[in-house]
DNA sequence: CTGAAAGCGCTTACAG
DNA sequence: CTGAAAGCGCTTACAG
């Protein structure tokens, strides 16, 4: 393979004027930049990275952190934020903590050995002491769909207190009375957010809370909906607190006999691909997840270029999009 | 941030004597182990990856490049081989090519260009010279879901062919006398290979092929099934190419009114998670998504190792999942 | 406009 | 068992 100097005698100049033809240092005369680019041509010479990333003491490559790449809310975001980095010239490193903070604590330590320019970071756990860590390096954290503790970190959220209130309140005005709610994690704020907007709706209009713990997950959203349901003869509302719990609520209704929407109607928070797809089309609050991982991204290149030196939060709204499980 | 210079200093030992400890040389005496050991905690020191690999002319990465991260075969392959690496102390750096062999050959040269220790690929496009290149350069291939035309590549593969003439067949033996397929890209190896699976059913039981294109794509799915109802009202089975196109297809199936199983019975392969979900569920042809991806991983690690010279080819089988989209 | 030289932070033969 | 020194492949002040 050949390197720098290969290329440097092969057209008779100092590897420091190959240096300067790559990286377009105008000072290099035409005939001399022709000739090195004819040699690096024939020669087949690409620079080598790591080399380039050691003297420069930074790299071309982003860390992107997420909670749960099964997600498709998340895999959207990953596709969205490795096709972006891609065109401009990054190179994106994985990393799926499946929530668990230890995982995400090695993740950053990794990351931060590895001297990745900057970090988009779904977190796991908003008070992990690594994220300030990483930060006082200089590696600037771009925090998507959740907070993190440390203030110099960018963040873009969507209102999900709005959105379960709205959730919530689009059964009552259908005139449901007996609503029940599929939470995810508490120690998530994204689990918090949804659950506390559900119980401010419920509180409006003074009716009881009835709150079942998913955990985010597809089978634990499924027991905890067929025990909601066997617990509460009454139901006729659910509002699922995300994609992966939808499945699972779903699933329990099919094997219960329910009828959807005539005996329980149904809205979903966040919209999966298969939203549309099941019977009844599920009614759903779906995330701007393309413009949301697009804004995470250019936040993280205009803190790596150093445009910015304020962080900044941004916080997009949910879009309703009804669909049959919530009735005419 | 400190460095191997700091801890040496810190340590009253010469650098060569810190890299001793790091990399576990047993030539280095317990006092001064334990000693260094207790700097490296102190200063909070962590090995700078990048000076490593340049000096040993190889890196702890490895590159995972997938066709279409939204597929959620791939998305759990992704997983998978994340995982893995994660617990064997290797990066991934992910790259999505959208089916392009443009992005293909970009990302090979870049992944080279970064020396990735080994690289995954699903390919794009088989013929590729990148390919051949990237493997002459050392660097194995380990071929994911579809061959590369270079043999030095291991592959892990699942039977297509017997996967779709097998749902064909289940469709035949339930009576079913007039059945389409929704084809995949042709140019891909599991788009033709599946197409021929189906072929080779119909023709052992003497029925005339009706295909239909849905290019692995949603939309085209939806608007080549919507075409092959219109075209052929007798159509009372239909073979699904993959998890994607299903989604087209089932929706296309919901606005023709046409009732599953009872006026069209319905086979998909690849299962994806609604396909438990949708009314009627959907009997599909799954993947041993998980498996294959380990299975990959582990080759690409045995090949690093060098472990083996030989290239490898694993072929893994479908299995039936019977659920209610072809009647009893 | 160009080159010689130093140095990024490691690892590893070589010598003792 | 330990250290001095070379070198991985680049970039960049410095000098001319």
């Amino acid at each position: 393979m050949p390197n720098i100097k290969s290329v440097a005698a092969h057209a008779n100049v100092s590897s420091a004027t190959v240096s300067r033809v790559l990286n377009n240092d105008p000072r290099v005369s035409p005939e001399v930049r022709a000739r090195v680019r004819a040699s690096i041509a024939e020669l087949g010479y690409r620079p080598n990275r790591i080399a380039r990333s050691l003297r420069k003491q930074t790299s071309e490559t982003i860390g992107l952190i997420v909670s749960d790449i099964e997600n498709p809310h998340f895999t959207r975001a990953v596709r969205t934020i490795e096709s972006a980095a891609y065109e401009q010239g990054y190179r994106v490193v994985l990393c799926n903590t499946d929530e668990s903070p230890e995982k995400q604590k090695s993740y950053l330590e990794v990351l931060a050995a590895e001297q990745v320019i900057g970090i988009i970071l779904v977190p796991a756990t908003s008070d992990d002491l690594t994220i300030s860590q990483v930060l006082d390096l200089g590696v600037p954290i771009v925090a998507l769909d959740r907070t993190v503790d440390d203030e110099r970190a960018d963040a873009v959220l969507t209102d999900n207190v709005t959105a379960a209130r709205e959730a919530t309140r689009h059964l009552i005005n259908r005139g449901r009375t007996c609503i029940g709610f599929i939470a995810g994690r508490s120690e998530i704020r994204t689990g918090r957010d949804r659950l506390y907007g559900y119980q401010l709706a419920m509180e409006e209009v003074g009716q009881e809370p009835i709150i079942a713990t998913g955990g985010f997950r597809m089978d634990i959203a499924q027991r905890a909906t067929a025990e909601l349901l066997r617990d509460n003869p009454d139901l006729d509302g659910v509002v699922i607190g995300n994609n992966l719990m939808s499945i699972g609520a779903l699933q329990a209704l099919k094997e219960s006999g329910r009828r959807v929407p005539e005996d329980i109607a149904l809205v979903g928070i966040d919209d999966p691909p298969w939203a549309a797809l099941v019977s009844p089309a599920m009614t759903a609050f779906a995330q701007p997840t393309h413009a949301m991982a697009h804004a995470a991204f250019e936040m993280l290149i205009s803190r790596i270029r150093k445009e910015r030196v304020v962080p900044r939060e941004m916080v997009f709204q949910f879009e309703l999009k009804v669909r049959e499980s919530c009735g005419g």
